[in-house]
DNA sequence: TCAACAAAGAGAGCACCGCTCTTGCTTTAG
DNA sequence: CTAAAGCAAGAGCGGTGCTCTCTTTGTTGA
């Protein structure tokens, strides 16, 4: 028994070195980008020897994947955190905070944002392990459109009928108790928000938009609508109240 | 002078050899990815010794630039050729071919669009001779908006009144003719299509969108009614009209 | 307690990479 | 015709991922 024992010298040595690994390893990542990581510049910097590192890392991709991981897992953690500081106002608000954290982790983490989701290896597929976390940004926006959808502020998604968007099939499991084509908006507006972001943070915008962030807000906020977070109707009056009742929570104020 | 001439037979050969060059490179690049791309299997390939193509292009990297320009070129030449298939059409349906386009350039060059709109080099700065290349499909999709909007088939996008969009600076020069938050929703929409095609492309929809084409068909229809090519009052029923009178610039005029 | 075992470090080595430099040869320009 | 410039070839440098062997050192069961 006992194959993966957590107690023992030897076994605590082991998971300090793997973390001092991946230490300098995200180090050498939000330095030189992953292209320049190198198993042996890591080796050398924590005085071991090249093949040394190969008893924790079978390989460079296995490191790479570990700091996927943990790089999914930091950005949820943020987009979490912020939704938690925030989760007794309305659901624009929360929306916007989450979309909000997203893109200042992004922008802090410009490497470890174009790990996850810039370019992937051809071939490569996800290993299971890295799904979970990677879903944990997508996790927030599905529950946040659920407490609007099962609360009252909540309007169904402008339709383009002519799609028939109950053909559009989502993983079922995604959020069974939402109206498909709620869902199909929301997904969509997942990969949305990521464009906005990975646009800002790839330098598409350089010469293009000016004020990035109250950009950001604004885009972000016609997402909110798009989804159904805002009726038409509701104008800055609406929006207003929602700020003001959060408990003191959201109260900025505004201008 | 004459310090780069189209004759002589050392210039054909130059041109010929440098396009040689950058289709085995390209080739490399859509089997193995832009990770593998070496400059040695290149050379080896074509016969020749790796040095020798240092004489056409200084450095990695350079090649890599040049593989990036012509894909954009690429990218931008499939979306117009697709626009002019429809230029008489309405603006939805341009809107919907151009978008559909840009997917399926996108899925049929993972890699070459991997290139262009993956994990860029860190501190990469496009050279300016990337940047018109770059700008093909942004500029097609604000043609097809400022031909509504000077028509009358354009609604004045819904604005989140809030965040007063008029904050939202944006280079001057994009489209001096249309009104600014038109321009900020545009560009919004022109970054997210751009998530879609690369949560498609990157894998990031594998477990979750099972139908891929009518989800995309769906999102890129909302996004045409966030920029305001739609009226929200219009159904199936004007689209039908758009879809039928297809002679008949945008002047779908209507309701 | 002690021997067998397995985990871990050290080092050499292989094949490949980007890139530089020198050496001859050929085309071009004056 | 001669000098300059362009080009291919080869050797070489430092770096990489990864494998193999050898040795040391905790762990563990009889």
């Amino acid at each position: 028994m006992s194959s993966n024992p957590t107690h023992g010298a030897r076994a605590r040595a082991r998971i300090e070195v793997t973390a001092a690994i991946k230490d300098e390893a995200r180090r050498q990542l939000a330095a030189e980008g992953a292209a320049k990581l190198s198993l042996r510049a890591v080796a050398r910097e924590l005085g071991m020897v090249s093949s040394a590192v190969y008893r924790y890392f079978p390989s460079r991709d296995d490191l790479l994947t570990a700091l996927i991981i943990d790089a999914y897992n930091s950005l949820g953690e943020a987009a979490e955190a912020t939704h938690d500081a925030v989760a007794e106002a309305g659901p624009v608000q929360r929306w916007e905070s989450v979309c909000a954290a997203v893109r200042t982790w992004a922008l802090t983490h410009p490497h470890e944002y174009a790990l996850i989701y810039g370019s992937p290896v051809p071939g490569y597929s996800a290993p299971q392990t890295t799904v979970e976390a990677a879903g944990r940004v997508g996790f927030l926006l599905i529950a946040i459109v659920r407490d609007a959808h099962q609360g009252l502020g909540v309007a169904k998604p402008r339709l383009t009928a002519e799609l028939r968007p109950e053909a559009v099939r989502m993983a079922a499991d995604l959020a069974p108790d939402l109206p498909p084509e709620v869902v199909a908006t929301l997904v969509a507006a997942w990969a949305q928000l990521f464009g906005l972001v990975g646009f800002e943070v790839f330098g598409q915008f350089n010469r293009i938009v000016e004020d990035r962030e109250p950009f950001f807000r604004h885009a972000v906020a016609e997402l909110a609508h798009t989804v159904g977070l805002v009726y038409p109707q509701q104008g800055r009056a609406a929006k207003a109240r929602q700020g003001t009742r959060s408990t003191g929570k959201g109260s900025s104020s505004g201008s």
